[in-house]
DNA sequence: CGCAAATGTTAGCTAAGGCTAAATTGTTCC
DNA sequence: GGAACAATTTAGCCTTAGCTAACATTTGCG
């Protein structure tokens, strides 16, 4: 009931740094997660359909590949479909495990498949190493065979 | 083992259109949810606390203030000390809800208490409610008296 | 009281990420 | 082979959210 205290200043601007961070970074994975999707999808990755599939215009898409492509994250030649660099496909690894694992956790949790996927879109770029391992070992004990069985018992 | 297949085009971009919905609102939700904190713990909230406890320079500080103000969440005048307005004042009390609420999850989870309030200050902000009403069911099922005991029997 | 320190504001810069419109390049199909 | 269409890029604009530096105001102390 009594209000928790304030954190002390240098803890809370901590978190709100890693925040910061982390919104640097996300729009680089979510590129990368999607361009190494649509390549074993469909063989390549095609700027019109990273932005069909993002919601934004062409025009976006292209500055946005350009940051990508300075980061060193992807190879591309003009007018030429889209290549993950090593560490692009190895950041775009990363993202596909860390999205799979945090689906897996909302659908042990009780959450419908809808939801699921649309939580875990913005949660997955924000939950430390810690949390994945307990959301991990979570959705494993919920249902150790995969089939989704969420529901324990109550008191 | 099997990739998941890709959603349509459609689900995905309506994915990608709520993250950024949530990356506007999201400074909103900190300011106010900051600035309420601010007022009940020491009576009032002052910008050079705000920048000290966001991690950013007092200018920033500022400019989102001005923002804030033009949204209608806050009233100030120049040199005084900041005030929510009802609006701004329902926001912060439904972050600061959910921010509580995450925590008592994570917490539940078997995450430390550390990492608990670092993930949640990124979470709170990407989380339906249908995912929020799931992590509550699970607080209360995993703790029902308050007294954290997260661990039940495994296997 | 009066001045120094603290606090707040303004101006001006940068980068990210969105947009539209226009120009360029590729592809397809008659 | 060329014309029309699709895809990509470029140019130019906007807002957000950060910064530093300079300026203005308030506060607190001797």
């Amino acid at each position: 009931m009594s209000p928790p205290p304030l954190p002390t200043p240098h803890d809370q601007a901590r978190r709100f740094a890693r925040v910061r961070e982390a919104h640097r970074t996300e729009m680089q994975e979510d590129y990368v997660e999607l361009i190494g999707d649509l390549i074993e999808a469909t063989g390549e990755a095609r700027a019109a359909d990273l932005a069909e599939r993002f919601g934004v215009t062409a025009a976006t898409v292209a500055n946005t590949l350009g940051r990508l492509k300075r980061a060193g994250l992807i190879e591309m030649q003009p007018y030429r479909s889209i290549f993950l660099t090593p560490k692009g496909a190895e950041m775009a690894d990363e993202a596909r495990k860390r999205h799979a694992l945090v689906v897996e956790f909302l659908l042990s949790l009780g959450v419908s498949s809808d939801t699921a996927e649309l939580d875990a879109e913005g949660l997955e770029h924000h939950l430390s190493e810690e949390t994945l391992a307990a959301m991990e070992a979570f959705s494993r004990q919920a249902a150790p065979e995969g089939h989704a069985m969420p529901s324990r018992a109550r008191r």
